[in-house]
DNA sequence: GCCCAATTGACAGTAACCTGTCATGATGGC
DNA sequence: GCCATCATGACAGGTTACTGTCAATTGGGC
């Protein structure tokens, strides 16, 4: 029949408050990097070059994204000079993506702001209930990092349907 | 300064923990709704309309979308059959998404399924840590809000800034 | 040295969100 | 009733992700 019991429906309000949380953590984070020209996405690829230069699959892989899609915004921070692609002296075709001078003076004004956002919030929750939060999160993450691997193995061996 | 706190840096793991919880969401969403010929995003409009039909800018209203974005995701619903444009008797412009039959039993399927999940998924957590999850992240999200319509005054105003 | 598989960047196309703009339709002040 | 205002659908265009495909490059097996 599958009918919800009160675990699922508790498992499925979770994930309800997670996408809201979710929506509103990225148009802060717009909002936090707008003023440098940049946004959630750009800024997490500098994040990423600024400890040192990676060719864009790896980024990618760091980000959990598809090379694709990192591509495309290395472009675009290249295009508006955030970056630049610098030889790589251990393969000739996947270039370096390097923080220009002007990308890392972006880079570390977002992070400030960053900063002041992260901790005025932080003071405004209870810190019990934040840690509380975390770790319940992150017990969910692992579930579901377990379920998702598993269809995974479902779909390449024709395993267990529900249908 | 603007150094990150202790709070700070909780605050922003939570959000990360958000982060790859939300992509794991959407992922499990899609693949319980890939076999029925839907996606988290028309799977939800669908939900919507079940209950009775509404025009497109209602149901935006209703996801926290824009107008633009549902309507697409309706055109594409009624190419495929999942739902119809029924005239709406109080306004002649403003035509009511209407499940059809089809519509009506791949929602219905979708359900089961996400209730399977959400049972399952629902017994692996620790029902403490999921309530505590639950009410941690629902401060999170109050306070974000408030700072996400205090931003929004002050852009209008000219308030308070940081440079 | 030579070939095959894996990796990488490039390019094309798609999904789902966004903003901006426009004409049509509804609504309330007068 | 008339007109300004607002709501709505439609259309154009942009962002950020995805999949699929291709040639160039790298590196291991032989």
């Amino acid at each position: 029949m599958n009918k919800p019991t009160a675990a699922g429906e508790l498992f499925t309000e979770l994930v309800l408050e997670v996408f809201r949380v979710n929506g509103l953590a990225l148009e802060a984070g717009d909002q936090l990097s707008e003023p440098v020209g940049l946004s959630s996405a750009r800024w997490q690829v500098l994040g990423v070059v600024d400890h040192e230069p990676a060719p864009v699959a790896n980024v990618a892989r760091i980000m959990g994204l598809t090379r694709q899609s990192v591509q495309q915004t290395a472009d675009a921070l290249e295009r508006d000079g955030f970056v630049e692609y610098l030889p790589n002296p251990h393969h000739r075709r996947a270039k370096l993506i390097a923080l220009t001078p002007r990308g890392r003076e972006a880079l570390r004004k977002v992070e400030a702001r960053h900063a002041a956002w992260a901790n005025a919030l932080g003071t405004e929750v209870d810190l019990k209930n934040l840690r509380a939060a975390v770790s319940g999160l992150r017990q969910v993450r692992e579930r579901l990092e377990a379920h998702a691997s598993a269809s995974a193995h479902d779909a390449r061996t024709g395993g267990p349907h529900d249908g």
